[in-house]
DNA sequence: GCGGAGGTAAGCTATAGGGT
DNA sequence: ACCCTATAGCTTACCTCCGC
């Protein structure tokens, strides 16, 4: 992922009261989080935040959209093409897992506020659910996956997954192992073989 | 002088709390 | 239940400062 970095006085200006708001958000949630709040962590005025933020709403809206965008951006790369066999599958489900839990970790104060918070969280979680059901329909189509469950409700399964586990305040191995775990339950399930 | 960036002060609105 | 008042929070008009 490449930020591009603030150039213009303007810019900085912005990009502070982005990371102040989202900070702040992430800390107290929409709701309970004032402007006064974000002007104050950020050491700028009232009346610079509506310079840049057309209200409280839109500043929430910026974060939370750029969230659910990046995340987008990354469900359209996880796409499988083509057929694999069993171990090759589960290793690239937990690839697509580990990139998830990966993403989440990368900015903590956006995951929180797109992904944990409502109010936010709910359109994230339904988008998140239909893009990967959209995937998992093409990779039905292909054979990749059973094709007798429906793929909204393994989209809806893979992000409960992501959702509980993403939680899990674990470093690189931790995301690792769970991103393993996680392949293998859905790709081999609980049964005994 | 001009335009961009940011601040001060004040107005507006919603809400909570107290009195009747 | 209704009204009044105080307060908090949001927004805006207008100003200064600074670099070009």
């Amino acid at each position: 992922m490449t930020t591009l970095l603030p150039r213009t006085k303007g810019e900085q200006t912005h990009a502070r009261l982005r990371r102040a708001a989202a900070a702040e958000f992430a800390c107290r949630g929409f709701h309970s989080t004032k402007v006064s709040d974000i002007v104050k962590a950020s050491g700028l005025s009232q009346p610079t935040f509506y310079s840049y933020f057309e209200s409280k709403e839109a500043a929430y809206e910026e974060l939370v959209g750029e969230f659910r965008q990046r995340l987008e951006a990354l469900i359209s790369t996880l796409l499988i093409k083509t057929s694999l066999d069993t171990g090759q599958l589960v290793d690239s489900v937990a690839d697509s897992f580990l990139k998830f839990f990966d993403f989440l970790a990368q900015d903590p104060d956006l995951t929180q506020i797109g992904f944990f918070q409502p109010p936010g969280c709910t359109l994230t979680k339904a988008g998140m659910a239909r893009w990967i059901g959209n995937n998992i329909a093409k990779e039905q189509q292909i054979g990749l996956f059973r094709s007798d469950v429906p793929a909204p409700m393994i989209g809806k399964a893979f992000v409960g997954m992501v959702d509980q586990l993403g939680r899990d305040a674990v470093d690189a191995s931790g995301r690792q192992a769970n991103a393993r775990w996680c392949a293998l339950l859905l790709c081999e399930g609980l049964r005994l073989r």
